[in-house]
DNA sequence: ATTAATGTTCAGAA
DNA sequence: TTTCTGAACATTAA
């Protein structure tokens, strides 16, 4: 689902409508309920219509289009939203189209998707149209996400003014640590926290966490230096790694780039839904899954053991686990 | 045919 | 103040 390396990656396959003049917005028709639009859809295609497209950015785990009078369109994709610029997966879910002007002359015959083309006339015709008509689109198959348009004041209060952690990518190490700190919850939890720093997701705090063999049980307050300077060189090797393979493309398919492409990033997991495997780091145990604050969390319960917590820690049944390492 | 599970964010409760 | 819980929604696996 869209974390960090996953709205990086749209925020990138976006580029080429940088330039583009917005000529309108459509609301598809489809049968799915609409999805959450501030202000209203009226009020957007008063503002946006006419506009420049002079930039992108990504804050969080949000796609941003800055238009050339500074406001901000924001997409926040939630679970299953995807900003592309080709045809999205299916029809039945794309829930905005944006049509832009071409800046510069777009050739048309490089149709590539010839498979799937096949399957229907009216899917064919619709993403023609898609295709054809230089268009920026959000597709959500869930519906949960939605689309901001604020102008850049709105856009300073809301995202920076303290509400949002510092981007994972471009904090540094001391801020990194004053921030995870600030909390008590398990570290797992504080790294999901997007008030503290704002980016990593579920998948991505297990990953982190296994890099740098810390428990997602263990305290913020217990680290020591060296497992914080370790914590935030995985954090930043993870978020990289998944960047050069465009992201996470689960099981369920959704998680598409701009180009509807799947991610690669899957097949390069260490622990993320890979429950019952080997360990990669120390081969001793096999990935554990557990289910924390509600979140499904991964991990090495060798590697990643939290000594300062294993006595005290007050979890639940244990009892399908008979493990007697001499303690 | 129901039900649970999926992950992000926010409002409201503890 | 800080942390926790449930709702928003659509789809799939059990």
């Amino acid at each position: 689902m869209p974390e960090l390396p996953e709205v990086e990656t749209m925020k990138r396959g976006i580029a080429p409508v940088i330039g583009s003049r917005i000529e309108s917005i459509e609301l598809p028709r489809i049968k799915a309920k609409s999805i959450s639009i501030s202000p209203s859809f009226r009020v957007l295609k008063s503002r946006l219509v006419g506009r420049v497209i002079s930039g992108t950015d990504r804050i969080g785990k949000r796609v941003v289009l800055i238009l050339d009078n500074t406001d901000r369109l924001v997409f926040e994709p939630r679970m299953t939203g995807l900003v592309l610029i080709t045809d999205p997966p299916t029809q039945d879910h794309l829930r905005f189209v944006m049509k832009l002007g071409s800046n510069q002359e777009v050739k048309a015959g490089g149709e590539s998707f010839g498979r799937r083309l096949a399957s229907s006339e009216r899917q064919a015709n619709a993403r023609e149209e898609n295709a054809e008509g230089n268009s920026l689109m959000y597709w959500d198959r869930r519906g949960l996400g939605l689309i901001r348009l604020l102008t850049n004041e709105e856009y300073e209060e809301r995202f920076y003014g303290g509400k949002l952690g510092e981007d994972a990518l471009k904090i540094g190490y001391e801020s990194f640590r004053d921030a995870i700190s600030r909390t008590r919850r398990p570290i797992k939890v504080a790294l999901l926290d997007q008030g503290l720093v704002a980016g990593v997701g579920n998948l991505y705090a297990s990953e982190i966490l296994h890099v740098s063999r810390i428990s997602p049980h263990a305290l913020p307050s217990r680290l020591t230096e060296r497992e914080w300077s370790e914590l935030f060189a995985a954090m930043r090797l993870v978020l990289s790694e998944a960047i050069q393979y465009e992201g996470s493309t689960l099981s369920d398919g959704t998680y598409r780039n701009a180009l509807n492409k799947e991610g690669g990033y899957q097949n390069h997991h260490r622990v993320y839904d890979r429950e019952g495997e080997r360990c990669p780091t120390c081969a001793k145990s096999d990935i554990v899954r557990e289910v924390q604050a509600q979140r499904a969390t991964f991990f090495c319960p060798v590697c990643q053991l939290d000594k300062a917590n294993e006595l005290g820690s007050k979890s639940k049944s244990r009892s399908s686990r008979n493990k007697k390492n001499s303690s």
